[in-house]
DNA sequence: GTCTATAATGCGATAGAC
DNA sequence: GTCTATCGCATTATAGAC
């Protein structure tokens, strides 16, 4: 029943609504409270999946041979992060929704940062003037931004950063030379 | 009438209705179509009026000794940070939203970056391997980022990232030494 | 300018047939 | 499992009194 999620990133989740949800489903609309009792528990079975999905994309990148660009290409996912800002605006009126955020993002952030980690240190960078976590949110953060403000349309600097971004991903998806400093 | 902003932090920009916006500003329901025709209309001054506060501050930010900081401080303003959250979902499905978000977004992106290449030129630095708009998109955007998790209660890795920028603020805060790199 | 009253629509959720 | 039908309520927006 996760043609929530198409409606969600067509109308934003205020349009979300049972109806709305049932017709794209092709159902009727009390079938969608028979799946799930309350709106709340659809919205948080679909925060839940959409979180399943980006924990196990991120895991598999993990054992990737360039881990940096992996993250950085799955952290850019429109439609992944469409849906993550959506959450977020609705997170701010359902508190179900806000706990499982925080749930799924403390555990993906952590996945992320073993990625950075490992890289870094293969690569002989002071973890401690250069943090793994900084690096991590940086990408992640950064990647999510630029598709945030496409959904609106702006794209001043666009091409500058990412640019800026793989030049650094550049320089450390290739083999290791340990006395390099950032 | 403004009382609107109050409403959205509140409870999201979906709870932002005729009737509660009227209650909050101590008026009744049918005044709010005096004002504005449509919600509409009710909107898009309140997205107008948020962008013109965040302008103005950031351009007086210019005139200070220390603008980094100043960008930084700004940018992590949390009340303008949560609104321009629901001000991005909410563009998803007003378009006339959508538009003056992005004029918004780009005028003030404009003004960061005129910042920050004042303090990078001041300092020496090099203008093609640091471009000013992608650490002005990097600063400002992660200032962002930070408020945006708290938000749903996620503070991992934000000390590390805080003082991580500090330092590079320090750094730039100080007088100038021409001939330093990044 | 501010109000009361109301029309038309859509919402979440439930009852109960099949 | 899927449906029809319905309750009670909130919504945007308008008409019209004062």
């Amino acid at each position: 029943m996760e043609a929530t999620i198409e409606v969600i990133l067509e109308e934003g989740y205020a349009a979300a609504t049972s109806r709305k949800v049932a017709a794209r489903a092709g159902v009727k609309q009390a079938l969608v409270y028979y799946y799930f009792p309350t709106m709340d528990d659809l919205f948080l079975a679909v925060v839940r999946g959409g979180a399943e999905v980006t924990f196990e994309r991120q895991r598999r990148a993990l054992e990737e041979n360039d881990p940096l660009r992996a993250l950085w290409l799955i952290s850019g996912d429109a439609r992944a992060t469409k849906l993550n800002t959506e959450f977020m605006a609705l997170a701010n009126h359902r508190k179900v929704v806000s706990a499982e955020l925080k749930r799924s993002s403390e555990r993906i952030r952590d996945i992320e940062t073993a990625a950075v980690t490992m890289v870094l240190r293969a690569h002989g960078v002071d973890l401690e003037k250069y943090p793994p976590v900084v690096m991590s949110m940086i990408l992640t953060g950064m990647a999510r931004n630029l598709r945030n403000e496409e959904a609106v349309g702006v794209t001043a600097g666009h091409a500058e950063l990412s640019a800026f971004i793989e030049r650094f991903i550049d320089e450390y998806s290739s083999a290791p030379s340990p006395d390099r400093d950032a």
